[in-house]
DNA sequence: AAGTGGTCTAGACCACGTC
DNA sequence: ACGTGGTCTAGACCACTTT
């Protein structure tokens, strides 16, 4: 798609459409497709400012303010003198972005996830309409510990459309030594965008007590989360629980 | 403060020093300056770009980056065809900006503070240091419940520095039937920049049982909120206790 | 030296709100 | 009709990185 027929003349006509939107929102867009379209690919670089501009027909300052945005939205990254990058979890530093939990003293240490059981099932009510699939469609549940200093201190269950993780297993589980979205976005190019988290507090359970060491009955944090993939389409739902004894959860309200 | 002298020929030298910052982030710290000051109130229109390009003798694109900056953080409002506003908690829409409940069920109702106590107090170690005063300066503690329907869902002791708060009571608490923050904006003249929350699961004590309805012992969230104004400066330490039975406390990452 | 993003400027035109 | 913010353009120069 070309934009530049809105341009001039006709873009009096398209500001005055129900559907009109600016034309750094256009080329935002355009530049979401292409990303999707895995044209560029998490952690390369994409074309410069003046090469996007060229391809776009627009000025390289409407391409700027495009791309301004995806960077605030963390989905591009800015380097001077370097160009701009498709974001990667397999940055360090978007590593565990996701991730709210701080040690209640000492450094803030990175957690280490141990897998500990992955099968097939078919997506109940609930799975279903979170993950905005079938009711009955195959999913993936996974189940792992988050670690920190060997202590066991969040317990996860996840639930993953099949479709689009076609071939995940606890041994690829296993054999993986980063965080599970750089995994998913390295084995099955889904990168992350937002997350949702649902916090609610509950007692622990018989398994959940043993599984975090805590006794039973202990209050633990309730976290239920949907992460979302471009296009705002869910691709994952987990819930687990959250020991916080050690650790508490740190939320930044803006 | 004028910046002129630091454009064209004064820019290089300014921009190798060590303390060098973009014009247009000097011209966000002027305008700090000035909402510090009470020279613009919330609620109140802030002199055009234009205006303000020719006192700060810059062009109106830079004053415009600026002001994309402080709407980006919730300090300045635009309003096409209206003018740049102050952002102001009397504003419906950011009355409870910082509030996370939602219920698990049904809309979202607007909650309902219910002043309990409200007396003075020595600042306590924790006090001190959360809130950047001496130990034993004087503090007010104000307890409250919040209602959502006629049901009590958090219960909060709040901390204040009695310095920023001379003459807040019961009273006044009570004769206030609008939200916390914006009584503090209206009265003492603070407006809440940002906040951070330190949240854990605990077990509910006799005291907050019967304050919540709920069972003892019941799972509970608690949430430590620092609340800073201007430059970074905290007002307000506040630890509740959140029912999460019919509601929970929402996230979104990003 | 060449290429990238980062800053700053100046001017045009549009959309929204008020008078 | 006028003033406000919103968009788009074009061009200059700076800072950082690589060649």
């Amino acid at each position: 798609m070309d934009v530049a027929p809105f341009l001039c003349s006709n873009l009096h006509m398209v500001r005055e459409s129900p559907t009109f939107s600016p034309l750094y929102r256009q080329i935002k867009s355009l530049i979401f497709q292409a990303l999707e379209s895995g044209e560029w690919r998490p952690g390369q670089v994409i074309p410069s400012e003046q090469e996007l501009a060229a391809r776009f027909n627009v000025s390289q300052g409407t391409v700027r303010k495009a791309i301004d945005e995806m960077a605030a939205d963390n989905i591009l990254v800015r380097r001077q003198g370097k160009g701009t990058f498709v974001a990667s979890h397999n940055d360090p530093r978007q590593m565990f972005r996701f991730l709210r939990l701080v040690p209640e003293e000492g450094d803030l240490t990175h957690p280490y996830s141990e897998p500990v059981d992955c099968w097939r099932a078919k997506a109940g009510q609930e799975a279903a309409r979170l993950l905005a699939i079938e009711l009955g469609a195959p999913i993936i549940i996974v189940r792992r510990v988050l670690k920190f200093d060997q202590k066991p201190v969040v317990g996860d269950e996840i639930y993953l459309p099949e479709e689009l993780f076609r071939g995940l297993s606890l041994e690829v589980l296993q054999s993986w030594n980063s965080s599970l979205y750089s995994l998913f976005e390295t084995r099955f190019g889904l990168r992350m965008i937002r997350a949702q988290e649902r916090i609610r507090a509950v007692a622990a359970d018989r398994a959940a007590a043993e599984l975090l060491r805590v006794d039973d009955g202990t209050p633990l944090l309730s976290v239920e989360r949907v992460t979302y993939t471009y296009g705002d389409k869910p691709v994952e739902w987990r819930r687990g629980v959250y020991s916080t004894v050690g650790h508490y959860y740190l939320n930044e309200l803006t």
